[in-house]
DNA sequence: ACTATATCCTGTATGC
DNA sequence: TGCATACAGGATATAG
């Protein structure tokens, strides 16, 4: 559930908590969330230490954060990662799985994480990209995407729309919760084949995407539970504010008809059945 | 090139 | 009370 606001959020928190600092030590205390580092769990933690963070960067649910010597630690939330900054002498949070401790001695970083989905590696000349992320897409915050790039590429695929948008290649940012607020935003059925879809009704579909997500951001993201909270351990605001995501049964926000929830690739879309009916055969 | 399925995980909720 | 099952689902690998 860490979508584009949530990991923004993490990563300005992990910004102001860690950037030049250098990494005293590393423990870790479940090697699963190390699966990615090529050398292992040992060696990521003589590879991580003596290290000095200048930054941290994001790139759609991706973070990293560029070493001194073009090197880069990566990190994925997966479903229910955490970065926490506390004192040394504070608790561990419940699931931690890795604790940076840092050479002047000030808060720790602890990463906790209850399901394992996300990961930590370090990535050899990953400063500025590490290579593992290039198959990522750019994202709607990102600066450098090319908006019409975008939609001819959206545009060029058969797939239901709800896929597109969640396919990391074609845009990155955008997981379950985002996606269906958006597509209730323009009215659009998850099923819709992209290639049936309107330029301009693409460029309403990302506009909505980029809205929600900036609302969500603004407060701080979305989150039902403890599941997601920031590097202080507090939850975002916005779960009170979605539209369309977890209201099954509850009234449609434009017309009062109830929301659905259907099956969709082993989780769940939710959408309002008038607003957003689906497409016919033939066509939209 | 696209689609479907299995895999990784564990806490919570529900059914019997 | 306890056991079994479903569910939450992002990224990736693999099969078709």
């Amino acid at each position: 559930m860490p979508e584009l606001p949530e990991v923004e959020v993490v990563r300005r928190g992990l910004e102001t908590a860690v950037s030049h600092r250098t990494i005293a030590a590393v423990r870790v205390l479940d090697p699963r969330v190390l699966r990615r580092h090529v050398g292992g769990p040992d060696d990521f933690a003589t590879t991580a230490a003596g290290r000095t963070v200048q930054a941290v960067r994001r790139r759609g649910k991706y973070l990293w954060l560029p070493l001194a010597d073009g090197d880069a630690v990566v990190a994925h939330l997966g479903m229910s990662g955490q970065f926490r900054v506390d004192d040394p002498g504070q608790p561990l949070p419940a699931h931690c799985r890795v604790v940076l401790r840092f050479a002047d001695d000030g808060p720790e970083l602890r990463y906790a994480d209850q399901r394992m989905f996300g990961s930590l590696w370090v990535a050899a000349d990953g400063a500025a990209g590490p290579a593992e992320l290039a198959h990522i897409a750019a994202d709607l915050f990102d600066p450098e995407l090319d908006r019409a790039t975008l939609v001819r590429s959206i545009r060029s695929r058969r797939s239901g729309i709800k896929r597109v948008l969640l396919n990391q290649e074609v845009v990155s940012g955008i997981g379950n919760i985002y996606a269906d607020e958006a597509l209730w935003t323009a009215k659009i059925h998850y099923d819709t084949p992209a290639n049936r879809l309107s330029a301009p009704r693409v460029n309403l579909l990302l506009d909505a995407a980029t809205a929600v997500m900036s609302a969500a951001l603004a407060e701080g993201g979305t989150s039902f539970d403890a599941l997601y909270v920031n590097v202080n351990g507090s939850s975002g605001y916005f779960g009170r504010s979605l539209a369309a995501y977890g209201r099954a049964d509850l009234p449609c926000l434009r017309c009062g008809t109830p929301i659905v929830r259907e099956a969709f690739t082993n989780r769940s879309s939710y959408r309002c059945p008038r607003c957003q009916p689906r497409p016919r055969v033939a066509g939209e």
